[in-house]
DNA sequence: GCAGATTCTT
């Protein structure tokens, strides 16, 4: 906004220029020098309701995140006309107040003022904000009464709810509907089956598209790779990704992104940084999202020499007070061995979130340091920073590896007491092995079974091995009548069970397993169902889940490897610096 | 003049 004509000698008192000045602040988002415009418009006495600058300047506070300015412009405004209108939803929208959209879109209707195209696709977004698809489909009534069902964008907006509400099959049906399709709508319908992981089905629509002569861009090919490599397939990302290169397209920043942090989320560190390097040496800069993606590589390899030039890389990008790099810094610091640094880190981030404390908490439970990870949790609470089940998971499994029975069961009894969280199959799992570890084998029983979620495969495992470990051969045989029983809340119990007794070689029990499932007739229902219609939100947190799983798999690993080389660093550093000392003293 | 799809930490 530097080029802002603010010489007041050439200022012309004309609603012209006050118009043309607003929008150039509309469209570069710039509150300062908006604000200014809207200070002399103030004192030229011009009145805004007279010219149609009033809706100019609701749209330039909400373009920039102003909500407040545009709430107090408006209703200043004598009669709103619709862009005023559409403006409002727009903003609250986009700032989270969606109850206040709809408020709007209300107001509007109260008007005898329908709206227009553009209203009906603001209002989907404000559905999709509030992962409401009732409301939603009432949206989409109302806009096929009034005739708005035909235009691109509300049929473009209208894919994007409902894929993102976790109902394909209804975007399908408007996908399928829809006479003139533009490359948006081929790729929000894409972006909806690689969320719910059918990228088979996005690649159909993909070449379908390319036959109906629509040139995919870089959104497009984004939402492919970036499906691909979410899945883990991690090979037909890149198949994707060199095919792009192969049609003489450039890839931009976000596919960079996504293909580097496909290969770091399939483990393979090597490659990530492999591709790291080719987007620097292709001229592309790199964004917070690229490092906090290529972060977690440093600490599947433990290379924290890597970490430390990526750490560097950041502050000469100017990124130092970016505070999802510093979540990511401070545990590739931990998972490379070096408590020391990650609490630097910590102690520099200026407004700390949860993520930074969870990983500052989780950094020192893994070091073997819990009294520092309970006392940085109790500071965290003084500084009013509530804490959330991610916390829990780091504080509970600090307890766990370190032998604290009596406060983890403490503080896993607090949970949803004193601080309202739900407990989860992490937790249980973190206590579970907490009681096992400390031979407490009839507790844990006796917790797996008053678990009132489905037990996971690896807390029922974690519960045999504890049984073998201290010899209570007749829990575990409880336990696994339990699971015959369905006592246990787990479907597909027959299947664990045989597992379990696969895993200990006792094949006559695993026989014994198989028959009495073909008696019962009770099969493990395939477990496809739910993909359907599983909403984003959880499908989100399952995808963190199933990542968070890998992690810790290979964490464990890691983290005594780790150990090993950062021990050896130390030694290494550790001479070099007395032979620097010896140097000095020559 | 108002939209649309992609990437990220615990």
């Amino acid at each position: 906004m530097k080029t802002m004509p603010f010489s007041f000698k050439a200022f012309k008192l004309s609603q012209d220029w006050f118009a043309t000045c607003l929008h150039k602040c509309l469209k570069e988002k710039a509150l300062r020098p908006g604000k200014q415009v809207h200070a002399t418009l103030f004192t030229s006495g011009i009145d805004i309701n007279v010219w149609s600058l009033n809706s100019k300047l609701v749209g330039m506070y909400a373009s920039c995140g102003d909500v407040r300015s545009a709430r107090l412009v408006f209703d200043k405004i004598q009669n709103p006309n619709v862009f005023a209108m559409n403006w409002m939803v727009l903003a609250c929208t986009f700032n989270g107040y969606y109850e206040e959209a709809i408020g709007y879109f209300c107001l509007m209707q109260k008007l005898g003022n329908v709206g227009n195209e553009f209203t009906f696709s603001i209002l989907l977004k404000t559905c999709v904000g509030l992962m409401d698809v009732k409301k939603g489909k009432e949206v989409h009534a109302l806009g096929k009464k009034v005739g708005f069902e035909d235009e691109v964008s509300v049929s473009n907006a209208l894919i994007d709810m409902y894929c993102k509400c976790g109902e394909v099959c209804y975007a399908q049906r408007v996908f399928d509907r829809m006479v003139k399709r533009d490359v948006a709508t081929w790729t929000s319908m894409i972006c909806g089956y690689c969320n719910i992981g059918k990228t088979g089905q996005a690649l159909v629509l993909f070449e379908r598209m390319k036959l109906e002569g629509l040139e995919p861009n870089d959104f497009t090919w984004n939402a492919m790779i970036a499906g691909y490599a979410r899945g883990g397939d991690s090979i037909g990302a890149f198949a994707l990704f060199s095919r792009m290169t192969r049609e003489g397209l450039v890839p931009d920043m976000v596919t960079w992104n996504a293909m580097i942090s496909g290969f770091v989320q399939s483990q393979q560190a090597g490659e990530a940084f492999k591709l790291f390097r080719d987007m620097l040496v292709s001229g592309i800069k790199p964004n917070h999202v690229t490092l906090t993606g290529l972060l977690p590589a440093c600490g599947l390899t433990g290379s924290i020499q890597r970490g430390r030039e990526i750490h560097g890389l950041m502050y000469r990008m100017g990124l130092g007070i970016n505070i999802f790099i510093a979540s990511a810094i401070i545990d590739m610091y931990s998972k490379c061995g070096s408590v020391k640094n990650a609490q630097n880190v910590f102690d520099r981030i200026p407004v700390k979130n949860i993520a930074s404390w969870n990983a500052m908490i989780g950094c020192y439970g893994k070091h073997g340091m819990v009294e520092l990870s309970i006392q940085l949790f109790e500071r965290m609470q003084e500084e009013g920073m509530q804490a959330n089940e991610v916390t829990f998971i780091c504080i509970l499994s600090a307890c766990s590896h370190n032998g604290l029975v009596e406060e983890g069961l403490k503080i896993f009894r607090s949970m949803k007491e004193s601080y309202g969280i739900e407990v989860g199959k992490e937790h249980y799992a973190c206590v579970v092995d907490l009681l096992c570890r400390s031979g407490r084998m009839l507790e844990a029983y006796e917790l797996v079974k008053e678990m009132p979620i489905e037990v996971p495969d690896s807390i029922v495992g974690a519960f045999f091995n504890g049984c073998k470990i201290h010899g209570r051969k007749d829990l575990a045989k409880m336990m696994a009548q339990d699971i015959l029983n369905m006592e246990l809340k787990k479907p597909g119990g027959y299947v664990t069970l045989s597992n379990i007794y696969a895993a200990d070689g006792d094949w006559e029990e695993v026989e014994n397993v198989r028959k009495m499932m073909k008696e019962s007739n009770n099969h493990k229902k395939p477990g496809y169902s739910w993909l359907e219609k599983m909403n984003l939100l959880e499908r989100k947190e399952k995808v963190m889940k199933v990542r968070k799983g890998k992690v810790m798999k290979v964490r464990k690993e890691k983290v005594m490897k780790v150990r090993k080389e950062s021990e050896s660093e130390r030694e290494s550093e550790g001479k070099e610096r007395e032979s620097v000392k010896v140097r000095k003293r020559k």
